[in-house]
DNA sequence: GCCAACGTTGGC
DNA sequence: GCCAACGTTGGC
């Protein structure tokens, strides 16, 4: 089991959004980074990810879980290379975790989050995870 | 709205 | 294969 964090703009696709997707979930759509697309290919059926919301919002407001495994991207040109996975809601953060909240605990400072700000889907530590789910007010 | 970080593109 | 220019992301 391995952990992971999604990012995405309220905007374009939002964790009401994702709640209203319901248990069938939806294709994780619209990474163009290659380190991002790695990340997505190493996904397993089950494995967990936060939910962030950039740009609006910039915390972790829930949690979602990969229901099917890498294939390719049906937004993408033929002939490109990216991938999705299909994610569904698993449940809210009781209490969303801000990036301040993150930047202000000493033991979350390699976090991908903060280390790599602009990659998309990044990786999570089991203890990164930790840390976060009980900051946000879930049993670990 | 600005700007830093960083990935990508294209000229050489 | 290098690197400058450029575009995009995302925090502030």
């Amino acid at each position: 089991m391995r952990y992971w964090l999604f990012k995405s703009e309220p905007s374009a696709w939002s964790w009401q959004m994702q709640q209203k997707a319901g248990a069938k979930g939806t294709f994780w759509s619209g990474v163009r980074n290659h380190l991002a697309k790695q990340n997505l290919s190493a996904m397993r059926s089950g494995d967990l990810g936060f939910f962030y919301h950039s740009n609006d919002g910039k915390d972790v407001v829930g949690i979602v879980e990969v229901i099917r495994e890498a294939y390719p991207d049906p937004t993408a040109e033929a002939g490109e290379p990216w991938v999705v996975v299909d994610v569904k809601a698993a449940k809210p953060m009781p209490k969303p975790v801000t990036l301040a909240m993150v930047k202000a605990e000493p033991k979350l400072a390699k976090m991908s989050l903060i280390t790599s700000a602009r990659l998309s889907v990044q990786p999570v530590t089991e203890a990164e995870w930790n840390i976060i789910c009980k900051m946000g007010g879930l049993k670990p």
